[in-house]
DNA sequence: ACGATCCTCTACCAATTGGTAGAGAGAAGT
DNA sequence: ACTTCTCTCTACCAATTGGTAGAGGATCGT
């Protein structure tokens, strides 16, 4: 067996979900992507926001899984930062729909943040504290390491999904670019974590 | 006169497109938040799309006023980065819906990027400059520009505009939040840019 | 007084939306 | 052979969508 039904209508409602976002992606315009008719879907979700919110969940624990491998090494210090980013790249190349289901999710207006929120909380709490143990020990310039947070997840999550951003700068968006933009962005990061 | 009737469509489009996204906002639930009929709006625009494209000219030449008045002083050195920075924090504190709306735009399978790019592309442009010149000056860190350009605007821009995200990292999202974000941001930014 | 222009309205419309009801096919257990 | 369960389908539906046609009321210059 290949896959299942409900495994394929969640891959689909990912990709469309993560670029043309929610109120775009129609239950018909989907199931004929996957070659089936609407009601097969609302067999296995019983409703448009279900489907969503099965996404959203299967996306946030895709997520977090990335972030505990890296968490659990534990090398520690700007290595430690620099392999979680060289991570999350991997993933915007890999599965770009995924941070555009979490820029989705994340507008100002809509539902499904809490059930998202739900599993990253743990990762940002974790990360907080990682970060202010690491100020503690003087391997990082001390500063309010919420914000600090913040500041390191807009600008990773920023150049990591911003293509057409990038496209409007006039920077390429090969292959080649993502790294060369990955490697300045931990330029970026190092010099601005780095302690004084 | 108070305010003319295409203004005031306009003003409306821009907080319904900025906050929900272009397809979750209809044209019937915008006259009625404006006391008149759906048609009143298609005799001024020939479609949604047009009213959408309307508000993309407007707010982009909004955006695009603000750097140049800030452009022109010239202070130089990252005061002036420091400077731009409160500028687009104030904006998004007045107007959030007009971040949003670039954010909106930038949304990988939107139309309407070129229009914003259009208008853009002479910001991006001069700011570029700005940095390598400030670069040749031994007054910057001394990296690639146009990415270094694409880490900025990431920052910036999610800093001042991911308050859902702040939300689920449990940072307050009152006026005195925005100002510490902004006080921390900062400082991020200054040791990121400052020469080595 | 009169036409023209500007503006907002009522009345429709075809297409699409998310969702319901239930038939029928197939496999599996009894 | 029988029921039961799983799955996908056809057939509909009410509501909403963006958009068209055109009436009617102002306000204007003449």
């Amino acid at each position: 067996m290949a896959e299942s039904t409900r495994e394929r209508i969640l891959d689909a409602a990912l990709r469309a979900f993560g670029t043309e976002g929610f109120a775009a992606t129609s239950l018909d315009t989907l199931a004929t992507e996957l070659g089936i008719r609407k009601q097969t879907i609302l067999y296995y979700f019983p409703s448009k926001q279900a489907v969503f919110e099965a996404v959203v969940d299967r996306a946030a624990s895709d997520l977090v899984k990335v972030f505990e491998e890296q968490a659990v090494r534990g090398i520690g210090g700007l290595d430690q930062v620099e392999a979680i980013v060289k991570r999350v790249f991997r993933l915007a190349v890999r599965r770009p729909q995924l941070l555009g289901l979490i820029r989705e999710v994340t507008r100002p207006g809509s539902l499904s943040i809490d059930r998202l929120s739900a599993h990253t909380a743990p990762i940002f709490d974790r990360a907080r504290d990682f970060l202010q143990r690491e100020m503690n020990a003087g391997r990082m310039r001390v500063s309010d390491s919420e914000m600090l947070l913040l500041s390191l997840y807009s600008t990773v999550v920023g150049v990591a999904t911003e293509l057409e951003v990038q496209r409007a700068m006039g920077i390429s968006d090969s292959l080649r670019g993502a790294v060369a933009r990955r490697q300045e962005l931990i330029r970026f990061l190092r010099a601005a974590l780095e302690p004084v």
